[in-house]
DNA sequence: TCCCAACCTGACACCGGTGTCATAATGTCG
DNA sequence: CGACATTATGACACCGGTGTCAGGTTGGGA
């Protein structure tokens, strides 16, 4: 299987490699039975043309970076296959690049990820989507970017997101209509925005339906399954014991169930139970969980989508779009007795 | 921020860029003085390689790319952790690319993939560790490989498995020591290599305590929780009912645990319930789930890094490793009343 | 002192594409 | 039919590195 270049391609076609350059690229100026020619003896040849070569005239490496530092391994691949799918259609490489928000070394290590590797442009993912010292720093550096489901709407980048305060609210209001009025509420990570959001649905629900907020109901949690079990120890041992809990994710919810069924409650006769993601794990337990379904992949993907467009036209102007977020009822939630 | 390429870098010192160049690949017979001198201007100047231009000159991409066919987000999350993680201290990129191992496309897409990404090398993570086809394909295109969690050592590839037989034989004979007799299986997906390793440990240890083996404990699964569900219903509709479950992986084990405690059995007191691969939701579910731990991160970076070293010298050895897999007892196994 | 090997170094072509520009071919209009 | 705009094409440099090879230095042994 020896090599095929462009050069072999000329030379087969008797044409410059030039012109074979304009037909590869779809450029105007070629007259119609050159083109026909060039494209036959693509096939002919079964002609694939070199990214690197490419690249490297172009100053372009085709490769869209992903940074995430998540622990829901859910999540992670839900973004991965959206961005994927956006990247293979449009010929594009994924780098996907864990790494810590709290590292003092962030913005180096980016900066050397940026370096090294040529990217074209950035995916940030949460909790990167609403870390302002990076979004400075990318734009100060004027690489690329795009934000997945990021709290603000900033209209000067890309950004999806979904309704994350609307989503918390419709979950907590589906509490409140089957009865409850004690909900307790588990909240995620500090450098997640999308923790204050829910947290805002939370209240904003509260509020509608005329219920006090009590702050005795409210724990501090960080989307890790094991911080769900320290925050569901404090919620059932309230005295009264809430009716519900909401939690800000299916993790923590799903910790909070399985110490309630450890200490013989009923789920969701003693106690409901609500999460937030529609994580696997929301369905793999017994009782389901009620939750929120978001589109991630389809936000990530548009997200990926727009941020090519916008490296092979940079005045594109911003992308800001926001998708809903959908109500899940499970078996974990019941009128109340 | 103007570029900094290896032109400048060579003028700045007052040397050739090739001089340069051998500075930056560590090659011999370039004097200590010149050496420290061209060194010092790269720190001064924030110089690094650009990676694109290298590959043209090398015809080498820098990119492994790792395919995968698995339903489980957790293994597939550890799997790019491990080949991240060798990547990353070689320089190289990972590519990650699900597709289908049963599409009829499937080879012809994965010679797009290398044709399109010139790709170095790949990674064959579970099912394709042990796909005939596909590994001979590579073969005969000489595009180097690695085998991560095969069921077979063929001595002339790089492979990196951890015993599966073993681990299986172990967690069925914990079983059998807590004095269970009666123990259902369920096997995983037929495509994959680790199935039949899996069932044969269950065999072996059932043999080895002398405990007929009784065909009607055995379900199929496909390492889904859809499939451990229906597995589960027709365990635990046998009459009598087994003792104890040993679920293929941890999946299928958390959906006999769902339908069990649905039905109103204890687990453990009335039914013992063993998985595999100690996923997250193994201690996620409540009584956690008794299982096997595998090196999954370890498997792979040890094999990615042996690739990596493969490529850069093509007549290095084989290299054949079996890690050892480890028990995990949690609270869904107990002694037999 | 001379010779040759071992060590350094740089000039130059090359990897496989794309950008620029000059030139040739074709078309349009008065 | 001539002047000029438009389209089609190729020559050549260039992207930023590496491979080859020739030439210059240095050092050790005869």
């Amino acid at each position: 299987m020896k090599k095929v270049t462009i050069n072999s391609v000329a030379s087969y076609a008797g044409v410059s490699k030039k012109t074979v350059s304009r037909v590869l690229n779809n450029e105007p100026n070629v007259s119609d039975a050159t083109r026909e020619k060039v494209l036959k003896v693509f096939k002919e040849l079964d002609y694939t043309p070199n990214p690197i070569a490419r690249g490297l005239a172009q100053n372009r490496s085709f490769i869209i970076g992903c940074i995430y530092d998540n622990p829901s391994k859910s999540y992670i691949t839900r973004v991965q296959t959206g961005a994927l799918a956006a990247c293979q259609e449009n010929n594009y490489n994924l780098l996907i690049h864990p790494c810590d928000l709290r590292g003092d070394a962030l913005i180096s290590n980016i900066e050397h990820l940026i370096q090294t590797s040529r990217l074209d442009g950035l995916v940030l993912t949460p909790p990167f989507s609403d870390f302002k010292v990076l979004v400075d720093f990318l734009k100060a550096k004027k690489i690329p970017y795009a934000r997945v489901a990021s709290a603000v709407l900033d209209d000067e980048s890309i950004s999806v997101r979904s309704n994350d305060e609307q989503g918390a609210f419709e979950i907590t209001e589906h509490l409140i209509r089957l009865g409850h009025k004690s909900i307790a509420f588990i909240k995620g990570h500090p450098d997640h925005s999308a923790t204050e959001q829910r947290f805002n649905g939370y209240l904003r629900a509260l509020n509608t339906h005329g219920i006090e907020f009590n702050e005795r109901l409210v724990e501090e949690g960080n989307f890790s399954y094991h911080s769900g079990v320290d925050s569901a120890r404090s919620i059932l041992d309230l005295n009264p014991r809430p009716t519900a809990v909401f939690a800000s994710n299916d993790y923590m919810a799903a910790a909070v169930l399985k110490l309630a069924t450890q200490r013989q409650l009923k789920v969701p006769d003693d106690i409901s139970i609500a999460g937030f993601d529609n994580a696997p794990i929301a369905r793999h337990i017994w009782p389901g969980l009620t939750t929120i379904a978001q589109p991630v992949e389809d936000m990530t993907k548009q997200a990926v989508t727009k941020l090519i467009e916008h490296i092979a036209e940079p005045q594109e102007a911003p992308y800001q779009v926001t998708l809903e977020a959908r109500l899940i009822t499970r078996e974990s939630t019941a009128q109340i007795k």
